[in-house]
DNA sequence: AATGAATGAGAGTTCATTCAT
DNA sequence: GATGAATGAACTCTCATTCAT
């Protein structure tokens, strides 16, 4: 019988069990609003404890971001790499990603998209180059399409990169408010389709 | 010579001077990092003037978006109203009003954006209503041109509305925080043309 | 036609006017938990004009009590004076004055009684001194009629004095409170009776 | 040796050094006139650790009333239980309780007097109710020795009640002020006899 | 006399963070 | 690792008082 079957956490899991805590709260409450009393007591450990694990309240949100988006980078190289495939495929596979962690953790996307990714002006240099990095890589990908002659030439691919994140942003945003009624499953997979389409059809070289 | 002549500042001036302080360090140091002192002592006036005119912190906060936001929907019922013109032109106006504003007071559009809209969540619920009623009446608009058959019927007119949106805030986050370098004067003209078409493009219906 | 009849307040009737609006929310609202607006408001003036009258906060507390503290003095002096009666008559008088002045003006004897009375130890100099002579001038009147044998002789004074007043406090108290129920007219003076009967014949039932 | 002799201190002596201390400053200073601040540096504590054990202020004041008040209760009801002694017996007991009290710890009793009895109007319902408590059952004893022929009918127990409690009440006022000279030790206990006395038999020379 | 805008010290309260156990 | 008592800076909000008009 080892260590870990024996106690239910070992020392990784317990910071991940504090994180975990900070995502129901923070997504709660909002970052601003909650306590670390809060956190420690939706993790069910001391609030000193939090600190054995966390420098300090900042570090908690840094962390639920980097993972995050890390993953979120990883998605789009990955789609980078595969050079043979089709621009509708890439964005599709984007677009998959995030809708799909939305329905499986709202709570992190909200954490990610409401409290990061909207405040991202006071963010810590390290956040805002991985924040970045994500709109370089896709404009990257989108200049590569470009290039290939399958998107309009006259937009700058940056720009359409902001665009393609900010139309599914504000779309999770109607979701997180309710404002936009929550997709059944079916649903979703035609709002898949819907931004990709609108996004392709809109970027898309004008046939001849 | 009248009162208001000889004295710089009627009540309703001095309102307007903190309000117009309050939005400068909302957008230098956001709206949880900045203290009362901080807009008192920016607009020059006592620390407990602002409580004179306003109830709290937060009130200020949401003066600075009903007052700003209103303007954003008075433009899109102004549009809504203009039934002879084109969904095109229609479009153009409304991206033409916020991109004006940004760039003539990018402080408001970043406090609006940015502290208001983002934790749209936490808002009082007459921020809330009216934070959605903009939606609510571009999806309108929207949803006349799908009857008149120039746009897709396949999409729902509340997603298109969020995308849309979704497309300018985003790109105006990357002007805010500097990833897409700030355009000069001509340049505002092209991007303002490229959202309104990237939109029209992808939204409209297919040639027959 | 005189300004008096213009106008429908002279200087000391607007000082009046000050008064009686703060006993009113002392009496109400107790005086720490009362601000000059208040005043300033249930009198019907800016709260400005209530520092014309008065230097502060406090004074306007003093006044209330110096005022009618000093008619509680006037008619101890009175009784004294009054050396042919006996001392049940001048307990009565006093007992009278001040349950006469409770049905009258209930809140001027709460303000007296709960706000200045019972922080006794925290009030001015003038104000101690003017607290302390009523029941110095109660207890030479006790001391006289001791010497004439109608007092048991083994007892200050001062003490008796003390006692005196201190039961007909608690009793105002218990009004004030509403756990004694409110008194009929009739009632009053069967209490006023009890009071004065008290003091001087004690609990005890007559010996038979 | 125990956590308990090692360290000077554990949370529930914590919690009394802050509350003496706040007696202290009460009765130096007032409730009104100290702020949390003084009963701190009073404690020998941190600002913010007086709200780790107190929620507030008020509180603290509160929780000195119930603790002392709740002694007394308990004395009148202890006293209530001892059908077979006579009324004298029993009202001494309680004036004991209460002068004895004021000798070892007068701070105590000028807090709970001057501070939270006398602004009885703005207490809280529990204290409120505590507050009348007291009185209702030192009435119950009244009205029983009535009943047996020992006290006048002609008076309501609640008057003779309040009247009881508000001579010892003002008496102690009067120590409180300083414009009864604080007694010694053998003149405490001819006070004790005095109040006890006049109450039962009121201020009349014995007639020859 | 009258107004109420303006001032700013003051006080309660919160809470991130540290640290002894 | 774990706990939660202890710290104190920070910050909001209040309100008595002043003063220009």
């Amino acid at each position: 019988m080892t260590r870990k079957d024996k106690k239910n956490s070992t020392a990784k899991e317990k910071r991940r069990i504090i994180l975990n805590a900070a995502v129901r709260v923070f997504s709660q409450k909002g970052f601003h609003r909650c306590r670390i009393s809060d956190i420690a007591s939706e993790a069910g450990v001391a609030y000193g404890l939090v600190y054995h694990y966390f420098d300090n309240k900042e570090e908690i949100l840094n962390s639920i971001f980097d993972e995050n988006w890390g993953l979120l980078i990883k998605v789009i190289e990955t789609v980078d790499e595969q050079t043979d495939r089709g621009l509708e495929d890439k964005l599709r596979d984007i677009v998959d990603f995030i809708l799909d962690a939305y329905r499986l953790v709202p709570e992190v996307i909200q954490v990610v998209v409401m409290e990061i990714a909207r405040s991202s002006k006071f963010l810590k240099k390290p956040q805002i180059d991985a924040f970045e990095k994500a709109f370089r890589k896709l404009a990257q990908i989108l200049a590569h399409h470009q290039r290939a002659g399958e998107l309009r030439t006259d937009l700058d691919p940056k720009l359409m990169a902001y665009m393609f994140f900010g139309s599914i942003e504000l779309i999770l945003t109607g979701y997180l408010l309710g404002t936009i009624e929550p997709a059944s499953g079916e649903e979703y997979e035609s709002i898949k389709k819907a931004i990709t389409s609108i996004c392709i059809q809109g970027l898309r070289a004008p046939a001849r």
